[in-house]
DNA sequence: CAAAGATATGCTCAGTATGAGTATTAGGAG
DNA sequence: CTCCTAATACTCATACTGAGCATATCTTTG
């Protein structure tokens, strides 16, 4: 149990940092978007989380605020980009902050992550997406046999919530895979997967290199989880807003509208926030308070993890 | 950006491998319980997952089923067994499984997790744990500051629901580490973090070797916060079951009791269960009818990932 | 200045989930 | 046949949710 052989590999860490601006919710990035920002864990850094936060600062120059560890990837068929010298593994993190006015790094951009995930956000359109269905219907008709068309044809609908399913908006990751298998995201046919023939032209959303995208839908797919139950919005909002800046930057994250009443009366039943006694410079109809959390619910909250945030008091 | 110099390190493999017999909750260990079952990432693994696989059956012949990432540690102070060669990383998993009759390997044994964290269990006791509570206060009591004094004994309220706050069972995380912080659990003592003096002879629960306890922690805290909201308990339960089964098993994960008639009707509206016919052989009062699990139902929510499995429909 | 437009904010209502309790049924043990 | 135990069936009050109506308070426009 104790002595054993030690192989050792490399362990590179990856960060997911996201921002709401303006209502929309951005991830920074490095070239030109193509990848997040990430290092290798190496000796001098304390611990995971400082290794991390030493290679965001250094890359992008972005102070990093909340971080928490998301999932741990061997290198598999998909990113076989190292050498004969061992197995690489990627430690990813989410991390949440405000965007800084002061960027003085041009290499480190802010990309909406919706360019890279359309078919995500539906707060423009409910309905269902009609390209994306129908290229996995195309994708299904195409299976072997009739059980594989069956069991694609309804992992398709209930990850897009087809054929009168509901959507379910933390399903991101289920839904890239999809896509990926169905060879309708760039990064297939990189990896040498081929979707229907007919569709061979689709590349839905902007590519990644690496596995990066797919680090960023289990991002977003934690985060969207994580409202529900959480707090976490505060870390990506200003110190002050009015109520529907913050319902925007929820509906940003979660890639639907609320409605405003009783996304009001959930707020102020939780008591997460409380009114600054200013008013905000009216952008078009009444004047709205201005609010910021409360700091007491805060800190307890943070401690005290997953459980009780919204639900019975 | 690509090219980068690469320092090695080790990786690990842990799991947390659970099952629930006869209302107790146990998990798999070796060296009489004192480790979690373990092993080196090696190079002929083809994913984290095959090489988590292949440790534990190798190490215990117990096959595994069910199994989630849970958590990925770096070795920091508490753990510093590692040699000058780098540093070590273990990633954690979480297994469910139902006891094997056969088990060939004495080496690998099922222990109680409770004995583990007495103070987990509340389904004899409903009230506070007086020794805990009592040590946490004398803890309190010794911080340097009175800013600090408050902060522990509110972060101890949080965590144990003293001070007439609901106990939250999936804080088991939190509870350990403040034990630890607290010097009350023999790792606190082995890593040089002293406790109160006049509590010097406390060490609550059975210790682990390096920091396998907290792996443990984290995994039932994984799952006491899964059970709420995915149909995960099947993977713990025979074929067949009678409803009180089921609930024993819940409640044995929870460490509370639930109401009978409640659970019941939870059950039977989210349809995860269909009745066999049969009945089971009476144990004391009336004869209790044998469920199964509803395929259909299971095959789609283990697709489905996080989303509405209780709640509504 | 009055009306229109746009939000903010307050309130109601039905459907449903949840926690707790009461009542009835069907076996075994004596 | 009666008691004991557990299974199963209902009831009820409370709380949360989704949806909509109504009113208040600004700015813009005619």
């Amino acid at each position: 149990m104790l002595e054993r052989p030690v192989s050792s590999v490399s362990a590179e860490l990856i960060a997911v940092l996201a921002a709401v601006t303006a209502g929309v919710p951005r991830v920074l990035t490095l070239g030109g978007g193509a990848v997040l920002p990430s290092g290798p864990l190496s000796p001098e850094h304390r611990s995971l989380q400082a290794g991390l936060r030493a290679w965001v600062e250094r890359q992008t120059h972005h102070p990093l605020g909340y971080v928490e560890q998301l999932y741990t990837f061997a290198d598999n068929d998909r990113n076989a980009e190292h050498g004969s010298f061992g197995r690489a593994i990627s430690i990813s993190y989410l991390g949440l902050t405000r965007e800084q006015p002061n960027q003085q790094d041009a290499a480190a951009t802010w990309q909406d992550w919706y360019q890279y995930f359309p078919w995500e956000d539906r707060r423009t359109q409910e309905e269902e997406n009609q390209p994306v269905a129908r290229a996995l219907r195309g994708w299904a008709q195409t299976a072997a046999s009739p059980a594989e068309r069956k069991a694609r044809r309804q992992r398709s609908a209930i990850a897009f919530g087809l054929e009168g399913r509901r959507w379910n908006e933390e399903m991101v990751l289920q839904r890239y895979e999809l896509l990926y298998e169905a060879g309708l995201v760039a990064e297939a046919a990189r990896d040498g997967i081929a979707g229907p023939s007919e569709l061979a032209g689709l590349r839905l959303g902007q590519a990644m290199r690496q596995d990066h995208r797919r680090i960023l839908a289990t991002g977003i797919a934690r985060l969207r989880a994580k409202i529900t139950y959480r707090p976490v919005v505060f870390e990506l909002m200003p110190p002050q807003f009015t109520l529907l800046d913050l319902q925007r930057s929820v509906e940003a994250l979660a890639g639907r509208l609320l409605h405003k009443q009783n996304f009001r009366r959930l707020v102020e039943q939780q008591e997460l926030v409380e009114e600054t006694g200013l008013m905000a410079d009216a952008t078009g109809g009444r004047p709205a308070k201005l609010f910021r959390f409360r700091a007491d619910v805060l800190q307890e909250r943070a401690y005290a993890g997953t459980k009780p945030p919204l639900g019975r008091s």
